[in-house]
DNA sequence: AGAATAGTGTCTATGAGACATTATTAT
DNA sequence: ATAATAATGTCTCATAGACACTATTCT
C-alpha cells in the first residue's frame, strides 16, 4: 500500500492534482473513484458415495442467469472480513443453517483462502475482485437455494472444471437446469460455469489434491469417527487415483499425529464381506510428517 | 458470487428494498454502495550479502505516516488485473525502472499472489482489502523511492517479521528514519511495519520457505548464470538453517531438470580458498521431483 | 605451507511400494 | 462355501544424511 492513493473516478487521462489533495479526498470522500466491488466465491467439496462433488447454485438474476456458479456474495464493507464473508455465504446462500445438526456439522468444515481473481472484466458490470476460499465438507444434506440463488445442489466435479464460460452476451453458458427445484439428487452437471468460476474451481482441485498431501485435512471429508479405509477412499477420490489399501493402511498409522484410535470398531463388516475396521479420530498433527506423496506424474513435472 | 448484491451505503440496521431494486442500483450506480478498496502489496524478497532482505518504503502521508511499509498501492479499478498492477507497483514505487539493466532483471523477477487481506479496520480510512504478492528478485541495486514514498530501501528481514504495529492513533509503530534520505544502504531496521505488514511478511517468508522446497525458485535469487555453492547460500538464507555442501551438490544435481550445466566455471576460487565452481543455469523443470526437504522441526509439525 | 572449499565416494537408516498372508465377515 | 476385505508381514529399491576423501585454489 503506502502512500499511493485511488484515483479519481475517471477513464480518460489521469488526474493532475497534488498528492496532497489527493490524499485529503481518499480520507474523505472514498466514492469519489473509480469503485470496485469485492466478493467472496466458495469452492465447497465433498464426498458423496464416493465421488468429489462441489456446491454450486443457479444463478437467479443477470449476469449469467439460469447459469450455474460458485456460491459467493459480496463482502459487507466495514462489517466484516474476509473469512467471517465466506463462512457466511457457505451457510446462508445455501441453506446449511437452522437445524442444531447442521451447525454442528457447520463448525468442523475447514475453510481456508484459496486466492483472489481481479481482471478487469471478468464481471461484466463493473471490476469486481473475487476472493476464493476452499473448504472440505463432510457429507452433507441436499442444500437449501438461498434467497438470491434459483437452486443450489452438490454436482460431480468430473468433467465440470474445463473451459471458461462463454461472455454472458453470447449465452453459451447457460448449462441444462436440475431437474429438482431446490434441492434434489444431482443433476445434470452444467457444461460451463458462470464467469471465470470453471478457473477458480480447477484451482481449487489443485490445491485441494496437494493439500492433502502434507496436511490431515482429508479428514475434514469424514464424521468424526472413521476408518482407515474409508480415509483412503477419501485420497482415492481427491487424486483419482488407486491406492495399495495395505500400504496406505501401514503409512497412515506411521504418521504421528494423523490418527488416533477410538477402541472400537465398526458394527458391521464391509457391504460385501470382510472384517470389521478399527475406527479412528483424527489426531493433533497440523502437518504430516512424512507427507503421503501421491504417485508422480511425470506430465505435471514440467 | 451469484445473484447477491452490494449493500447500501450505511451502517444501520440493513436496508430492506426489493432483490430488483438492489439489482438496478448495482447495475447503474454502483457508487451507491459502501465502498471498498483494493490495494495490491509486494513482499520482495532478495539475497544481499549472504542475507535475505525485504523491500520497505517509507510512508510520506497519513496514516502511518514516517512508518515503513510493503511497497504497494490502489487497483487502477476498471485499468489493470491484479498481477499487473503487483507488477507495476513494484516497478514504480521503487524506482526499479529507467535503465535497461533493470528492465532485464526485472524481466526476471518471480512474481506470484500470497494471500489477500481484508479485516474492515486494518486500514483507518476505510475498509481496504489488500491483495498481497510475493516476488523473489536476484541482488538488484538500491531502489529510488517513488513519488508518493519518502524513502525505499532493502532491509534484512532478522527480527523484522514480529508483532503487529501498534494502531496509528497510538504512534506506537514509528521505527527510527533511516540515515540516506532516497536509497542508501541499509538503514536500521524498523521495529514495526504500518499496517498488518509485519504479518502479510511473516506470511510471505513462510510461503519462501515451503516454495524453494518443491519448486526451483531459489534459482530466481540469483543470476543467470550460478554455482551450486550460490544456490546453497539462497537456501541457507530462507531456511535459516546449515547445509551439508557435499549432499546438497549431489542431490542438486540428482533432480532432473533443476539446473543444467554450462560448461563453464568460475574464474577464481574462493574468497578464502578452494577450486573454481562450475556453473549452471535454471532446468526447465516446474516443480523438483523429488523435492528438496529441509530438516524437519519437530515444533512445526503440530 | 596452511586453510578453505568444490566435488565425489561410501555407508547406513528410513520410507515407499510390490507382493504375500492371515483373519474376519457378508452373501 | 465363496468372495471380499481389514490388517499385518516381508522383501526390494530409492533417497536422505553422516562422514570420509581428493583435488584445487587463495592467503
Amino acid at each position: 500500500m503506502a502512500a499511493d492513493e485511488p484515483r479519481p473516478h475517471h477513464t480518460g487521462p489521469h488526474h493532475t492534482g497534488s498528492e496532497a489533495e489527493r490524499e485529503w479526498l481518499a480520507a474523505y470522500d472514498p466514492r469519489a473513484y473509480t469503485p470496485v466491488a469485492v466478493t467472496v466465491d466458495v469452492v465447497a467439496l465433498t464426498l458423496r458415495e464416493g465421488r468429489l462433488h462441489v456446491l454450486l447454485v443457479e444463478r437467479a438474476a443477470p449476469p449469467y442467469q439460469g447459469s450455474w456458479a460458485l456460491p459467493g456474495g459480496f463482502l459487507r464493507a466495514g462489517e466484516e472480513g474476509l473469512d467471517e464473508a465466506a463462512a457466511r455465504e457457505l451457510a446462508e446462500e445455501t441453506g446449511l443453517v437452522g437445524s442444531s445438526d447442521l451447525e454442528s456439522a457447520l463448525s468442523r468444515i475447514h475453510l481456508e483462502q484459496l486466492g483472489t481473481y481481479g481482471a478487469p472484466h471478468r464481471d461484466p458490470r463493473m471490476h469486481v475482485v473475487s476472493v476464493a476460499y476452499l473448504a472440505f465438507a463432510p457429507d452433507l444434506p441436499d442444500p437449501q437455494a438461498g434467497t438470491d440463488a434459483a437452486a443450489a445442489a452438490w454436482y460431480p466435479v468430473a468433467g465440470l472444471a474445463h473451459g471458461p464460460a462463454g461472455p454472458p452476451e453470447t449465452g453459451g453458458g447457460a448449462p441444462p437446469p436440475p431437474p429438482g427445484g431446490g434441492g434434489g439428487g444431482a443433476p445434470r452437471p452444467p457444461t460451463a460455469l458462470a464467469f471465470d468460476h470453471a478457473r477458480i474451481l480447477a484451482d481449487g482441485l489443485d490445491r485441494a489434491r496437494a493439500k492433502i498431501e502434507y496436511s490431515p485435512l482429508a479428514t475434514a471429508f469424514l464424521p468424526p469417527d472413521f476408518t482407515i479405509p474409508e480415509l483412503r477412499a477419501v485420497y482415492e477420490a481427491v487424486w483419482d487415483e488407486k491406492l495399495h489399501p495395505g500400504n496406505f493402511h501401514r503409512k497412515v498409522l506411521s504418521v504421528p499425529g494423523f490418527v488416533e484410535s477410538t477402541g472400537t470398531t465398526t458394527e458391521r463388516g464391509g457391504a460385501r464381506g470382510g472384517p470389521r475396521a478399527r475406527t479412528y479420530r483424527a489426531g493433533d498433527a497440523r502437518l504430516l510428517h512424512p507427507a503421503l506423496l501421491r504417485p508422480a506424474r511425470e506430465d505435471e513435472i514440467r
